[in-house]
DNA sequence: GCACGACTTGACAACGCTGTCATCAGTTCC
DNA sequence: GGAACTGATGACAGCGTTGTCAAGTCGTGC
């Protein structure tokens, strides 16, 4: 694009030399002082009726809209600003999260900055450097596996942080988290209780806290329900779909295969249906995370659900406590699953 | 709430005393001047090595963090932030978009605030409010129904903006659109293909633009694709699964029912699927938008597939665009929608 | 020995706003 | 009629940073 033929108001040459008017301006135009204007423009008492009126009229008449960066720097050094920090804002179950944050946050007056850190220390500690630079009021993090030691000093001047999906590393603060084991030992549980003793369980990378977590209940599970403990019913590491749906045909062609397996998360959930589906047998399946439409599947999806809402409404609100000025040591909030049962679950040994 | 008494010395724990330490206790620290802290911090050339090295120890002994909020205001007024409002950040499909905002955003180095709009305008305006007080740089809106002639002064004073998913009435700017009409087109040619003439369509509300654009493609297809028109085949205003099952049912039990159904978003493709499953026919059906699992479903789902992420992209490459000074006259760009098919299309009729 | 430029450093103002305190007119009270 | 109060308004400083400009130190060339 040719700038130079582009000429007068094309773009924002002429127009953006309109610079935003200041109260200075304000006051200029109503005839009055810097600081009556500030006074009209924040509500507050004591200024005569018909001198507000004139400095509204002023406002309105240049567009005035207070510069709430400036207004930050004086007042407290406080932005109502918090941050976010997920795993991925694309992910449903963080996205949710982030919705009930957002809400929390209006609520109070506040905005929300959010990122993504993909699992990456690096980027997560960028993303935290970039929202502490901002002079965020409080932060609410689903922490990487490193080490968050660093956010001590930010507490000490007064930063509010909580942690969320899991527990951070090498500090304490506030965490909200959801019962991984309790919910997988209950979805195991139930196949159980439909006769299943030889179940199967694909879980997630074990340097996810959550596929940790997970796997713990399945193993506490197979202890104390009696049930066949086989390392060749047990898969770790599979990080996405395609490798689910293989690991699966892998261990429903042993010798001595599954009558029932759980799935650690929802992309799990989904390889081993589309192995299911290939295979032709129907075994009994319970899945970690409830889906969309996963009452259409077939067979329909008995699934162990987290409430991705109420974990990111009860972190924000843990926050928000505390910015409040709420005491006391730090809190771990743990939200319990819920068994939705669909079918898949239900089949018999 | 009340942010003044929320902050007051009602709560603050003991430890924010430790104040943020500025760059004047590091040059005290350092035993420098104030502007020589700020050179060495902002990687200035035409410091001595030593002093440097000095200031960085520093900084590093009294863990200060450049104030960005000072920065902001001294420095041009620009915040390297940009505001983003979708319609709801837990729906799936803006998830993605607000996803692919950030990783642009990100790699400009910018800092994205995002909020929910739910459709309401009020609402929507509190944000814009918010955002445009915080002085963000521009503005990715997926716009409400309402005019939006006030931003027109935003625009004056330098603030970029694009519209994204819909087009925003009463100002002229960047827009970022889907090819509705020619998607919902390119599903019904695919049912005639198979052979079917009397095809339903159950679609949104009409004051959502959206709706308004498929319906616009289902029309099109009726009057071109040689088909048999009845309102009886038509319904409008389905806005939630619910009502798409309770409406396909009524228009299965007419005494001529349609062979194929065109289901005009994801949350109707549910409402008929559940449908046809109680009434036990097959019938062909092509929905809008994908969804995870469609190819589980039975029957697998074919659909008419948006590009979230792309749209979400190309608006902040857009965005970021004019930032750098891009001139020229508000550009249109509409992309374009992919058909997937899985099976429940290709019911003969 | 002195002027010169190159390099390094610092004093100061300003970004737009709010808190503090002073000022000034108009009461009220005895 | 003067002290004491009330209500409205403004002058000024300062939040933490960066741009401007001046001043200082040093080595060089003649």
């Amino acid at each position: 694009m040719d700038l130079r033929s582009a000429g007068r108001d094309a773009g924002r040459p002429a127009m953006s030399d309109a610079a935003r008017p200041t109260m200075n301006d304000v006051a200029r135009s109503a005839g009055v002082s810097l600081k009556t204007v500030s006074r009209v423009v924040n509500g507050e008492t004591g200024v005569a009726e018909a001198t507000a009126e004139r400095v509204n009229a002023a406002v309105a008449r240049l567009s005035f809209r207070r510069n709430d960066i400036a207004r930050s720097l004086r007042y407290k050094m406080t932005t109502s600003s918090i941050g976010l920090v997920t795993e991925d804002l694309a992910n449903p179950f963080y996205a949710s999260l982030a919705r009930a944050v957002g809400d929390v946050a209006r609520a109070h007056g506040f905005l929300v900055l959010s990122a993504s850190s993909d699992e990456s220390e690096e980027r997560e500690r960028e993303i935290l450097t970039a929202f502490l630079g901002r002079r965020v009021d409080g932060l609410i993090v689903v922490p990487t596996a490193g080490s968050h030691t660093f956010l001590e000093r930010e507490r000490a001047a007064g930063v509010q942080l909580v942690f969320v999906d899991r527990p951070a590393i090498g500090i304490s603060a506030d965490t909200l988290l959801i019962d991984n084991a309790a919910g997988v030992f209950t979805g195991v549980r139930h196949l159980v209780r439909h006769g299943h003793r030889r179940i199967g369980y694909l879980g997630d990378d074990p340097s996810i806290y959550t596929a940790v977590e997970r796997m713990r209940g399945y193993r506490k599970a197979v202890a104390t329900l009696n049930l066949e403990s086989d390392e060749g019913l047990v898969r770790q590491g599979v990080h996405n779909a395609a490798v689910a749906e293989e690991q699966t045909l892998l261990m429903l062609s042993q010798s001595s295969p599954p009558t029932a397996l759980f799935a650690g998360n929802n992309l799990i959930t989904a390889g081993v249906l589309r192995a299911l589906r290939r295979h032709g047998d129907r075994l009994a399946l319970v899945g970690f995370d409830d889906f969309d439409l996963a009452d259409m599947v077939y067979p329909p999806v008995t699934v162990i659900a987290q409430d991705a809402e109420a974990l990111g409404r009860r972190a924000a609100e843990r926050l928000f406590g505390r910015l409040a000025g709420e005491q006391g040591p730090p809190t771990t909030e743990v939200l319990p699953t819920r068994l939705i049962v669909r079918g898949s679950g239900e089949v018999p040994a």
